[in-house]
DNA sequence: TTGTGATTAGGTCAACTGTCCTAGGGTCCG
DNA sequence: CGGACCCTAGGACAGTTGACCTAATCACAA
């Protein structure tokens, strides 16, 4: 299909404001102005805005899968995987310092709420999770692997957090660096040494 | 003052739902009720939103000062002194799974509101930054101190990311050990050893 | 052409928000 | 007693929200 269905770019508008306003914040009008729709028209196509949401975090996954796969595909070895995921850090500066990182901005905020596509949301972060843990046990880390990839995920996140709160990105650049190192130091072979 | 006045009492209140529920979803009858008073007295102690947004925010500004010169006053060393900031994360342990940082939430929050009190909130981590930088410095570790500082408010706010994303307080206690691991190779005499 | 289903615009609805007003209950002082 | 002042309760206000309906429009097949 050539064209995106108006369903479609709903979603990504939606996508796109419940990252730069949050969830809550980012409202059917805003949507609907960013579409270039009218308010009422949504209920053709969504019936809630849950569903809109469930839209979104169902986008969300099927891009994360897609570059896992690209990064899967680009990278010869696990380092130069790991390196990709880094460098989203960099990739996604300027937004990062302007709105933190979207899925933990997003999983934050759904936890908050209570809200029941919160383990939804949290599943893009477990294909991160577990991607990251295949590449480390590849490296040949073993049982470290799931603690390693948690590490650094979470390590990520923080950077991601300090870089927005600062509006700092030079910070970024500075973990991504130390984050590099790090994972030089975790090559099981390179321990040593 | 043995008894606390209504302002404090309502400021404490809006503290722990703008903590729990976030800002902007915690309403003006949510506190009501926690307090135990009439909606519409609020007006008398807080003409606006944004003024117990401002009071919750002193509140917590006071709060951190007082901590941090406990830690001053009971750790011996810089290192004895950066593993009690280390422990806020055990410390609070329950809490952060639920709702995350209370710090790096709001601050987040408010930035994607593009709300003006976001840099006030913001003061919060500047004093943890400064406050961790005396002590990197004391320790001994010069020009680096203001990195590290930064290095380990990210990790922290990194671990209260995904400890609350997973519901996992069993990695809060994971990544403390690390961090203290780390924290005793950046002192300058065992870089060496 | 007519017909049919997909799509859209515009508008209504109750519920809730932060804001604001007013009447009145306390308490102290003269 | 009476007036002044701090505090409170309850309700009213305009604005916005998500939800929902209906009539009109579009594309396309018979």
């Amino acid at each position: 299909m050539p064209q995106p269905t108006t369903k479609d770019r709903i979603a990504e508008a939606a996508d796109q404001l419940f990252y730069e306003r949050g969830f809550e914040a980012a409202s059917f009008a805003d949507i609907a102005a960013a579409v270039g729709i009218s308010r009422g028209n949504f209920y053709y196509h969504f019936k809630t805005k849950d569903e809109i949401l469930e839209a979104v975090i169902r986008r969300r996954l099927a891009n994360t899968r897609a570059m896992l796969q690209d990064w899967q595909a680009q990278g010869a070895s696990p380092v130069e995987r790991i390196t990709c995921f880094i460098r989203i850090l960099i990739a996604n500066q300027a937004k990062i310092t302007l709105y933190g990182c979207p899925v933990g901005t997003l999983v934050a905020e759904l936890g908050k709420l209570d809200h029941g596509a919160q383990g939804q949301a949290n599943a893009i972060f477990s294909l991160f999770r577990d991607w990251l843990c295949r590449q480390f046990q590849e490296l040949g880390c073993g049982t470290r692997s799931e603690t390693l990839a948690m590490h650094l995920l979470a390590r990520s996140q923080g950077v991601a957090s300090l870089a927005q709160a600062f509006k700092d990105p030079e910070f970024i650049n500075s973990e991504v660096e130390q984050m590099q190192d790090w994972l030089a130091e975790q090559m099981p072979a390179a321990a040593s040494g």
